[in-house]
DNA sequence: ACTGAAAGTCTATGTCT
DNA sequence: AGACATAGACTTTCAGT
């Protein structure tokens, strides 16, 4: 993981259909050689994933709710991410420290779809309660942070 | 927007480098008709922009938290978003509905740097108070939700 | 809105340095 | 690790329906 990788990586991150040719010209590589590095990063599990991102208003998933999920004391916390992965409204779960055991991301088409959800969750074998919090607007989100990255290639190799 | 645009938008969503030519055989259209549908997608918003997923433990950001940032009785929403945007760390940026102004998620390499953030999220002119909850594990993030999308396309463009 | 064709560009692989 | 060559695939545009 050198420089050109991560340069690779950013220019990735913010255009993720940017072709390999002109990948090669930012970095100052060839199109075989970006194509090499990018499989590399692949193989590596540094790069994950391609994907398009959508206006969730205008796909109608217009609700967006943060959900803490309190577990019981006899929560097994591996059934309930696997529960928490069946409902496809749960865009996103994380496993947190503290009294939650869980924060969820849902994204519904509207608040009784929401209220919907959270039966959902709360039927969940080893949920004991959950509490929400509504999205008004979202300012931004899943930014690249690419913080050093804007140095020129050192050209050392790793 | 038919059936069509959204198993194309599905497609896209699972995996951003697909082809045109590739996603003209998955929905039965050609590769132009495809372009064409893609390009009309992305001009009226509906598709925001292709981004690279990357591991971000590889890349030297293993530390995640949420944090809920506590307004001052005279803070200005804008002022203090517009603040959150400049911190490259703050990756995600929710107003909300209740007690707090924003969550935000915040991505650092070490609890060292995550300490430093917090002292930069709390010097912002209108953040009263910080509440942190450090994420354990991600269990996914970001996944499409893609409900009513395996029908076969109609064919009946709108 | 879609098809099909055509020119240019890119990908993906192999060889050589 | 990267450059270069190249065959096949893909993109992009345009005329036609």
């Amino acid at each position: 993981m050198d420089n050109v990788d991560r340069r690779i990586i950013a220019a990735l991150r913010t255009n993720g259909r940017v072709t390999y040719a002109d990948l090669g010209r930012q970095v100052g590589l060839s199109a075989s050689a970006v194509h090499e590095r990018v499989g590399k990063l692949e193989t590596a599990g540094v790069i994950t994933g391609y994907h398009a991102v959508v206006d969730p208003t205008l796909v109608g998933l217009g609700v967006t709710a943060l959900v803490s999920i309190h577990p019981t004391d006899t929560a097994d916390d591996e059934d309930v991410a696997a529960e928490l992965a069946e409902l496809p409204e749960v865009e996103s779960c994380y496993r947190v420290a503290g009294d939650e055991a869980f924060v969820v991301k849902v994204r519904v088409a509207t608040v009784d779809a929401l209220e919907l959800s959270l039966g959902r969750l709360r039927r969940i074998k080893g949920v004991a309660r959950t509490r929400s919090t509504v999205v008004l607007s979202t300012r931004f989100e899943g930014r690249p942070n690419v913080s050093d990255v804007d140095e020129p290639a050192d050209g050392n190799a790793g």
